[in-house]
Formats: structure tokens, sequence, C-alpha cells
DNA sequence: TCGGAATATGAGTATAATTGAATATACTCA
DNA sequence: TGAGTATATTCAATTATACTCATATTCCGA
């Protein structure tokens, strides 16, 4: 138990964990959605990961992560908590909208290699607009 | 959110957080049940205090420690979430047991300032007689 | 007001966590 | 096979955390 509030208890991974809970991502996704560099995210990725909080499918060169299963079989009620935490405070809200603006976007992991800023302004003017 | 999880993320506190979810409790009888160090005990519960999870209302030169009112009605799932898996590891389990023990006996802080080993003696015949 | 008990705090140490920069590994596709 | 991309890992520096021992503070009762 305190291995699970442990990995939970930074600040960065509780962001990463948040956009695993809604979709499937990879690391160049989670660095460019939360200005991130891919070592942290890859690191905070490896803790998530051996404690059991997520798991990563591997397709072609890219790993695409999403909360486990067992996550969610295992900690239902704190699954609910979180979720109804993280809709409350600003930093994850602007998360989970700029998530919501690039999963929805046609953009794609080979968009962020080849024109990451392309991709960045798409999701902060979709948050702009939300934000009015 | 991440304090609140930081403030999970030792096994101690957690140990102590339990017992404040059950009893009301001051440092020596935390201390006695989970056999901590004064000064550790008193430490965690600070930092528990400074995060809001508990509350300490002072009697006499006793202070008696409790899970806190804002605790409970903010943090309702995760409260559910901690009794479930609480209930689950024996270290909590055997936790409990010996501060159920210690409660519904005649023992007070005072037993505790001049007889210690009485009490712990007494927890212990508990503890195993329940394991049988 | 003084002694003693309950609790808190300061100093020091050992261990662990976070991070960026650089490097290594693994995979794809031409 | 070789170039290029995605991800993981190592190294080193910084910061945070937990613990103990010793000391301070607060409160009670004589």
């Amino acid at each position: 138990m305190e291995n699970i509030f442990k990995a939970l208890s930074d600040d960065n991974r509780l962001r990463i964990f948040q956009l695993l809970i809604h979709y499937n991502l990879c690391v160049c996704e989670i660095e460019t959605i939360l200005d991130l560099s891919q070592s942290n995210v890859s690191r905070h990725l490896g803790k998530l990961k051996s404690m059991n909080l997520i798991q990563g499918d591997k397709e072609a060169q890219w790993i695409h992560y999403q909360i486990s299963d067992s996550f969610k079989e295992n900690h239902t009620y704190l699954l609910k908590y979180l979720l109804d935490k993280f809709n409350q405070q600003p930093t994850f809200i602007n998360d989970f909208r700029k998530a919501k603006a690039y999963v929805e976007s046609p953009y794609t992991c080979q968009t962020i290699a080849s024109d990451k800023e392309l991709v960045i302004s798409h999701m902060m003017q979709n948050l702009s607009n939300s934000n009015l």
C-alpha cells in the first residue's frame, strides 16, 4: 500500500496517470502534452509500471501505455477518488483538455516527430477556447 | 493531492493513521501499540496534521489525535479504500487488534507511564489468542 | 513556584527520490 | 545492413525524507 501511494505522490506521475486513465498514449505523446522531458517521462512511466499501476503494449517502435487492468480491478475506490479529485483541479483539467484535443485531432506520433510545435499550438488553441 | 499521497506513502504513518481511524489516541499510546520511538511518532503525527489528515484535541497534558472531520468529508472514497486495504494486510490487522485490546482494557496513559511492559504484554497476549 | 510527565523540535546522519544531460538499446524501414 | 526514431538507462548533482539522540516546551499537581 505504501508503494501505491509512493507511486502517486509525485505531481508529474499523477499528471501522467490521469492521462493514462483516459487514453492510451506513448512516451512522445505524454511528453508533448505535459511538456516534460523524454527521460523524465520514461522514468516516471517506469515507476508506475514497476508498481503495476500501468501497463505498456508494444506496437512497432512505440509503446502504448494505459492504466493496468489489475489496478482497475484491485483499486476501484482509489480510482474513483482520483477521478473525482482530478476533475476539481485546474492543472489536471487542463492536461485532460490538451490530451483530448490531441487525441481528437488528425495528428499522431509522426506529427510530433516532424512538427512538434504544430501539435502543441493545436492543443494550446483548444485550451484557450475552452477557457473562455 | 500530491501531499495527501505523500502523507500516506510511509508505512509508519499508515499504521498510525489506521489507528486514528478507529480510536482517539495520544502519542504515548500510539508509541506503545506500534513500538515506535516517541520522537518518531510525534514527527509523523506532525506531518499528518500539517496535511490536515488528523486533528489533535488537547486535554490536560495529553493530546488526543484522531482522523480529522475534513478528511472524512472530503476524502470519502480514499477512506473507504484505506479501510478495505487495511483489513487485508497482516501488519495492519495486528496493529488494530493490539489497539482494540488496549482500548478495551482498564489501562490508560498513566499505566503506560508507570508500567509500560504490563500494557505491552497485555496486548501481546491478546494478539496470540486471536491468532490461534 | 517547582518537579515531573507529555509532546514537540533541532542537529546530525543515512538513505532515497527527482532531474537533466548524455548514452545505450530496440525497433523500423529503405 | 545502416540510418533514423522511440524508449530506457546511467551518471552526477541536488533535494527531500526518516530516523535517533538530545534538548526544549507546555502543562499539571503538589
